[in-house]
DNA sequence: CAATTTTTGGACTCGCGAGTCCAGAAGCTG
DNA sequence: CAGCTTCTGGACTCGCGAGTCCAAAAATTG
């Protein structure tokens, strides 16, 4: 299937469009006639551009919503090289999900994990990918001093992995962002040694 | 609606198949005649028994999830008194979910939260009992002088609560426990003020 | 045992949503 | 401009699943 200039714009139009509904409201209940309607396309461009259909059409979304995860996290979480930029981040990180509120795209994706057979890949190298950016800020503490040597950076790396989405799974169900707040601070406490 | 004693046996079976039903297997995917089939009954009995439908039977099955879910990590919960206890518990913890692999009971309660409003109520009440669990936990520590008294049990005991349910979350889309062994055993070196 | 209530089975309706199909419009290429 | 491909719209099929309905079987009560 070889895209035209149009086609590209509309393809990307359907998977923008689909993201930002799906950001409000019931993820499950979604209909390719809601997208439809939403994107202003016809049932035959959505399955001219995703044969696949609906799933088809929701990995795509997927992977989008991955990169942002990652994007709406920088540039603090690509330079975590000291503690004010540790700050900062964090503060990023609940800003944005405290925005988010009861929606978390990450989530969608991971309820998607047992139904769908590329979800699970999707979801599993955005966790690596936000994981390792975190390992290389801990290790580049350490490489200054600030952070004890002998203390194991992937593990750490993987406690605040864990805190973070359950803290954001904890915001979503609740309203209430102190569990996200205070499992990223005591990950963080425990880096200065505290 | 009065129940006679064959009544309630049957909607027993009703929920405890459903539970046991949803256990394994694709949650949002599940029909109102897997559930007939699997239980024995028939449509007449299910709207019989809830005649609320579909939401009405889930929230039931909900219920009986969540006092599950606090059962499961019984006695030792119920008596985080020693650094054994903890220990006890935490492995209790980890094996239950390692266990239950890629579905997770309180998962598929919080993903019908946004849907159903009657799930949030159950979701948030279950949160609360487990962290309150939790806090008297590390209260009692604090009493016999094992914790330090100037932490803050309730804000360790929601950093605690994040980082289980994200490591269950890891640990269901990837199958590795080590991102939930982290997070609990670095609250727990937290309170040890290691 | 007769009257009443609860329990059970299963056929039926009905709407909804995924996916199909095709014809016509628009866009590229020589 | 002629021929080809890609793009677009929307009507249509088709199956599935929630919920309805009713009549018959058990159980309960007096």
């Amino acid at each position: 299937m070889t895209l035209t200039a149009k086609g590209h714009a509309t393809r990307q139009r359907i998977v923008e469009g689909t993201s930002a509904h799906l950001r409000r409201g019931d993820p499950a209940g979604v209909t390719l006639d809601d997208i439809r309607a939403i994107t202003g396309t016809s049932k035959g461009q959505l399955f001219h551009y995703f044969p696949g259909g609906k799933e088809e059409l929701f990995l795509a979304v997927a992977r989008f919503e991955a990169d942002r995860v990652i994007d709406d996290q920088q540039p603090h979480l690509g330079a975590l090289t000291s503690w004010a930029a540790w700050r900062r981040w964090r503060e990023a990180v609940v800003a944005r999900y405290r925005v988010q509120g009861p929606y978390c795209p990450l989530a969608t994706l991971m309820d998607q994990v047992g139904s769908t057979p590329g979800a699970a890949e999707v979801v599993g190298q955005l966790l690596e990918r936000w994981e390792g950016e975190i390992r290389r800020g801990i290790v580049a503490m350490q490489e200054q001093g600030e952070v004890d040597d002998h203390l194991d950076a992937g593990r750490a790396a993987a406690a605040m992995i864990a805190g973070i989405q359950g803290g954001v799974q904890v915001l979503r169900s609740t309203g209430r962002s102190a569990h996200l707040e205070a499992a990223m601070d005591l990950v963080i406490e425990h880096l200065r040694g505290a």
